[in-house]
DNA sequence: ATCTCCAATTTTGTCATACAAAAGATGGAT
DNA sequence: ATCCATCTTTTGTATGACAAAATTGGAGAT
């Protein structure tokens, strides 16, 4: 009768698996939680992991699985193995934070607030010039895509369809943009965004406003205005900032400290 | 007697293993087999890739290695696989192009020329900004990384090391941006212009008006003025689309088709 | 004839074990 | 003390077995 070892899994010889306790892959969960404690700071970078023996022991799975797992995280290059030494955390800077499950981890691991800072930042490069190229370069299909996610941000019922309808607006002009690179980008941001959509788009006037900053941009774009769409976009952005209260410092070349102590953190989460 | 079916591996039984043929991984070696030739659209977006035993046959490893890669490209978004079903090639979209090795593999695979002009493209829109913030946030050290990796340019006694410190110049500049998103981002576009360098760079008289430009935007960051830092990486990034015959279309609002009838692929390798 | 449901089949998922290879650690010879 | 071979530990790879999932086909009922 072997114990388990007071961790998630079992090994399949005590029981069949309960079945509906885990609907995914083993080295999948594996990989996820391991991913999650090294973005998590348990592991600092250049320190060893346990290594894969004792994974094994610690979840009560097999070598194998642990294995796959650390494959993954290698892929995404959180970790590197070697025979002897063992799986050694890399350096943060090898880390691929565009990942999206390593996004996500650092998205949960890190101050919310800061995080969507920075986020917000790189949203105010890229989307303002996005929606310009946009503007130039869009087809009929990606104007359509544009207009469709307009009209259901325009009918959403609920916030969680205009969230969603919001998300899908902005990946449509990364894509009508016409560069592709743009677009995993827009994936990356904006499925960071969705991880905290529980800060913006709460008040019903924001959402009115919003709408109408939202109409500036596709009507630009649909009239081939680059100028326009890129000021259309810039004063979204900056409602957006004023709304989640980002802040929008240094937008033109005024020097400004943009001082790390206003980090407050904490006790702004659903900022609605 | 097992024969080796005509592929780049040996099973271990048959061999010891030449050791100096191969220095990496073998799951590594399969991945980017793979991965290459998924990128290279030997397997389409939606179509099923062969079984793993198949794999392990035809490479004449175990399945075990097999599953490794698999698992590898898993993570980057590549594939997914489920039992009796098989590994399906995913859609584009979910691909991480962002991704060190796939970027690599899609660069190489891809049209070499439309490929650098979307990564000028991206530059342009990312890297005055970059700098402007840089000015503004910058800290002693990243201002110090910055003047090394300059020095260094300047120094440069061949055209590698000269690319090499190029490279870190750019990326310190990312770094004193001071946005944890920025860094990953610049290790991607610039990870990318590396692998194409064989452009840039050729004349010596391009090598001395675009350190004269690099350091306007070193002074312009010292001095902490980001209006300053942005337009000289703006004419820094226009001197490198004239050398590389990229152009910048639709640089500020003006209308224009920037049709990619001019893709005039082929011809225009090693411009200088 | 069509529909439903059960069984067979195929492929990935997981386990277990064994051994190879790499590289640090150890200890003895010089 | 230095250098060498040897030992030891950890990952890397191979193999074989079985579990789980999901398609496929067929048997039976209506």
């Amino acid at each position: 009768m072997r114990r388990v070892p007071g961790e998630i899994m079992q090994r399949k010889a005590v029981v069949p698996r309960p079945a509906e306790l885990r609907r995914e892959n083993l080295h999948h969960i594996l990989a996820q939680d391991i991913g999650a404690r090294i973005l998590k700071g348990e592991f600092a970078p250049g320190s060893l992991l346990p290594r894969e023996a004792e994974w094994g022991r610690s979840y009560g799975v097999s070598r194998t699985a642990v294995r796959e797992a650390i494959k993954m995280l290698m892929a995404k290059g959180l970790i590197v193995s070697r025979p002897k030494i063992g799986s050694r955390v890399q350096p943060r800077s090898s880390w691929n934070l565009l990942d999206r499950d390593v996004l996500a981890w650092y998205c949960a691991a890190t101050d919310y607030w800061h995080f969507l800072a920075s986020v917000q930042q790189v949203r105010r490069i890229l989307e303002p010039e996005a929606a310009a190229l946009a503007a130039s370069n869009h087809n009929p299909d990606q104007l359509s895509a544009i207009e469709a996610a307009f009209d259901d941000m325009r009918m959403a019922e609920s916030l969680g369809l205009w969230n969603a309808a919001d998300v899908r607006f902005h990946l449509a002009i990364l894509a009508a943009a016409g560069n592709e690179l743009l677009v995993p980008l827009g994936f990356v941001i904006e499925s960071a965004l969705s991880n905290m959509f529980d800060y913006t788009g709460s008040h019903n006037e924001d959402m009115r406003s919003a709408l109408a900053l939202h109409e500036d941009i596709l009507r630009a774009i649909r009239q081939g205005r680059p100028a326009s769409a890129r000021v259309a976009a810039r004063r979204l952005l900056s409602d957006t900032d004023r709304v989640i209260g980002v802040g929008d410092p240094n937008q033109d070349g005024t020097t400004r400290s943009r001082s790390t102590s206003s980090k407050s953190k904490g006790g702004r989460r659903h900022a609605g």
